[in-house]
Parts: C-alpha cells; structure tokens; sequence
RNA sequence: UCCAGCGUAGCUCAAUGGUGGAGCAUCCGGCUGUUAACCGGAGGGUUGUAGGUUCGAGUCCUACCGCUGGAGCCA
C-alpha cells in the first residue's frame, strides 16, 4: 500500500511502510508526516486510540527513522495533502540518529556530500521525477513513429571527434576512449533499420567549471535515412512538443512543488522560430555582443539568443569551423555546415546539436584528413559511403540540459541522480 | 589552468584587533488539530592547516588545502 492511493481508501484501515519525515506535538495529540516515497502523509496520533507505547514512539522517532504505520484513512482539510490517517498502531523498524539533512537551510557543498540523502528532499524528488517522465516520453515518441532502438558501445577505439578531451580506458592493454556521442554508430544503425535512435550515457573530459556542463551526462540520439536537414528540424520540433505536453499532462503536481511558471511551458507551440547563424549573429550585435562571423556561441551569447524567443529557436547553417568533421556541407555555399542547433528559452541554451551528415565519400576522406583524424579508425564509418550511400541526418538531445529547462533549475547538478562534476565523484 | 569570493557548533549564519553568539538539529519539560507548529530549559567550539605581525588575532599578512561562482574549454 502506497500513500498515492489513499484517495481510494477513505474510511478503510491500511498499513504504510515508510520514513519519519517531520511531526508536531501538541499535548495529546501528536502528528507525524510519514514520507514513502510516492507521497506525504499526515498521522494522528490520539492518546485515546493508540497504545501508550505507540503514542510514546510517535513523540520519540527521529527524522528518517524507519516504520510502519496502521489506521484509518480520513479526509480532513486540514491535513496537508487532503487525506490524512488516524493512526492504530506504530512500529519501528530503525531508529535513525541525527539524521544530517534537516528541515531548514542547507549550503550547496554540504547537500552534494549527502547527495544519496539529499534524493529524499521534496524538490529533488520532483525534478528526478520529471527526469524520468522526460525519458519515458522521449522512449514513447519514437516507439510510437517505428523507430527501432539500437544502443550504441560506451567503449570507442578512437577518438572520433577531433580535439575534444576524451576519457581513456585501458581495455586489455589497449586503449579505448568512453564515448562522447553514438552519433558515428547510429549511422550504420540507420543504414540497416531506416529510423533509429540511441540513448545512453555520455562522457566528456572537458575541465569546464560551469552549471550547464556534466562529465556524464545521458544523451538521445535520433538518426533517420533519407532525411534532410529540414526534416531533422521538423522531427527536433515534434519532439520538444511532445515532452512539454506529457510534462504538462503527467507531472503538473511536480512543476507545481517547483514553483514553475506553466505558462512559460504552455507557449512551447509550433511553429519555433528558425534564423540562420548570419541572423543570429546580426542578433547577437544588435544586443550588444562583439562576435566575428565564424566564432561559436558561447555560453554568453546562447543565453542572450535564447531569451530573445518565448519558445526554443533552431539555429541552422553555421560555419563548417564550428561543426563537426562529418556535417555536410551546404551545396550552395561551401563555408557552411547543414547543422542545425535547438536553444532552450529562458536563458537554458543549447539542448539540441544535429544535422545532416556528409554522404559523399571523397568529401568525408577529405574532411578527416583537414581534421587531422585516424582515418583507419575510422574505414568502417566511411563504408557506408561505399555500400549504398544515403542521404541522412539526426541529432542529439541533452536529457540534463532539458530537464533543466523544463524544471527552470540553474543547475544541471540536481537534474541527474547523482552527478559526475569536474573533480567530485562522491558519492 | 586563470580570476574572484568564502572556510566559526551537526547545519545556516553573527561577532569594530580586546571574555566566540543566535536560529535550526539533539536531549529534558509544557501544550487536545499541528502546518518548516509553538513555549521554557540543557548540552554542544583546537574559529580549514602551518607560519608570521601584535601587549593581544575568528578578525591583519604569507603559503597550502578545501569549497562556491565565473572564464577559458566544450556537438
């Protein structure tokens, strides 16, 4: 029996396991907060329908103590939540001393060291709640258009995107890298199945010290045949909708414990807005930003490009430099890469990065040599320039960065269970 | 790696270079509907570490360690 289905039990007696959350005493009567993790309740303790053993316990357990409580199922207005139970009985299971996260402040250092406690806290407990709403419907969304799931390896031979730090595992006496993207995999993936997507853990050995950056972070990766970057930017569109709606729908009672404002979710409508990286830039100068055309965004600029639109904004045909070695090139214009970024409103940036891939073989055997990259590494990827090549593009979502933006939580580090920071790995 | 700020009770924070305090938590007591309940009482300190200045250092100086924020970096 879980607190989330009393609703169903008003006037029947049940038995709840769960955890001292808090209680309040006054005299003769005394209350205490059971949290089981679907929810909070509110038990009564009368002296007059209780033990004097369990009336006693009710007054001595300590925050987070183990127990199991029975009684009966009542509606009261007064009771937080709108049920409460009059209590029968109390047992403990174990009794927890000095439990260290308590009901008032905390500093950010102390609640990252209690980090596998910290879970329990309200608000952690919805925005991982959320967290896991997204991925569902991040699942569902494909399944439900016929895409096959194919996973992609942790372990990768090379390091396939250029000078970005990668981890390095010794496999055997051989060394391997963790994987920073299944974007490389997800192509011959898509070869086979015609729409694919992956999702899974991604690690990046950036030393960046900020709050929109992860050393692992989980990533869904999309990757569809015969698809161009227009069609990409239109799959990237219908995607976000559909999370938003199912956040909307699904977990209200969570954003509400968050104090998010709904209204800034419920603009998320289609059409979003789609500039080009030269309108960005005019953008950008126009607010003030000195940017040269051929630089990156920073974290600077996506913040002032993202608060320029009420609902993400897709921005496409960006300079090759800033791209990856395997976006193709636009046929018009060859300084031009067909990528294609989503930013998040609200200040969140950057949560989506694709495009459409170069499928011409000579041009991708030139683009790895330019990059500087092992190319018999990489002989199985240019393969499927060989045998059939296609017309393809895909992208990958930032589930973390998402979750952020959807919670409107600065911090990427309460959006994961436990996070991977540059230097903390504990707990 | 660089820049800035901060390290005082279990936690969050005070304390003009002159006897280190409060709230919460803990323990004891009170209160018959509490809402981070409230009221009364008690215990709790090598002020991050090591040096230095000074009659006197939590406070000023130096180094180191740790944390936080930011920059660079970064599909």
């Amino acid at each position: 029996m879980f607190i989330e289905e009393l609703a169903n039990y008003v006037g029947k007696d049940v038995t709840i396991h769960g955890w001292a959350h808090n209680k309040r005493s006054s005299g003769k009567i005394r209350f205490l907060i059971v949290r089981d993790g679907t929810g909070f309740l509110q038990t009564v303790f009368s002296e007059k329908d209780v033990s004097s053993e369990a009336f006693a316990l009710a007054d001595r357990l300590s925050q987070e103590s183990s127990l199991e409580v029975t009684g009966t199922v009542r509606q009261d207005k007064r009771a937080p939540g709108g049920y409460e139970l009059i209590a029968k009985d109390l047992k403990l299971i174990q009794a927890a001393n000095d439990y260290p996260i308590t009901p008032k402040e905390h500093g950010i250092e102390f609640l990252m060291e209690h980090r596998h406690l910290w879970l329990r806290s309200r608000r952690q407990h919805a925005i991982l709640r959320i967290r896991s709403e997204v991925i569902k419907a991040c699942r569902d969304f494909f399944d439900d258009r016929g895409f096959v799931l194919v996973d992609a390896p942790i372990f990768t031979p090379a390091a396939c995107e250029g000078t970005t730090t990668l981890f390095e595992v010794d496999y055997f006496g051989q060394k391997t890298y963790l994987t920073q993207s299944g974007q490389l995999y997800n192509e011959p993936a898509a070869a086979a199945f015609g729409k694919v997507y992956c999702f899974g853990p991604t690690f990046r050995a950036e030393k960046s010290k900020t709050r929109r950056h992860l050393t692992e972070f989980w990533m869904l990766e999309p990757e569809v045949a015969f698809l161009d970057l227009a069609g990409a930017m239109a799959l990237a569109e219908d995607l976000i909708c559909y999370l938003i709606d199912r956040v909307l729908n699904e977990r209200i009672e969570e954003l509400k414990i968050l104090d998010r404002d709904i209204t800034k979710l419920e603009n998320v409508k289609k059409p979003f807005p789609g500039i080009s990286y030269d309108e960005a830039l005019t953008i950008l100068k126009e607010k003030g930003k000195q940017i040269e055309w051929g630089d990156d965004f920073g974290g600077d600029e996506e913040t002032v490009l993202s608060q320029s639109f009420d609902r993400p904004v897709l921005i496409h045909h960006f300079p090759t430099q800033c791209k990856a070695f395997y976006m193709k090139r636009d046929p018009k214009n060859e300084k031009l890469a067909l990528g294609v970024d989503m930013l998040a409103p609200e200040g969140h940036g950057e949560i989506i990065g694709g495009g459409q891939r170069e499928d011409d073989l000579a041009a991708l055997e030139k683009r790895i040599e330019e990059y500087k990259l092992p190319k018999q590494a990489l002989e199985w990827y240019l393969d499927l320039r060989r045998y059939g090549s296609f017309i393809h593009s895909g992208f990958g979502l930032g589930i973390e960065r998402t979750v952020a933006w959807i919670c409107h939580v600065p911090h990427l580090r309460e959006t994961i269970p436990f996070p991977r920071l540059l230097e903390k790995v504990y707990p």
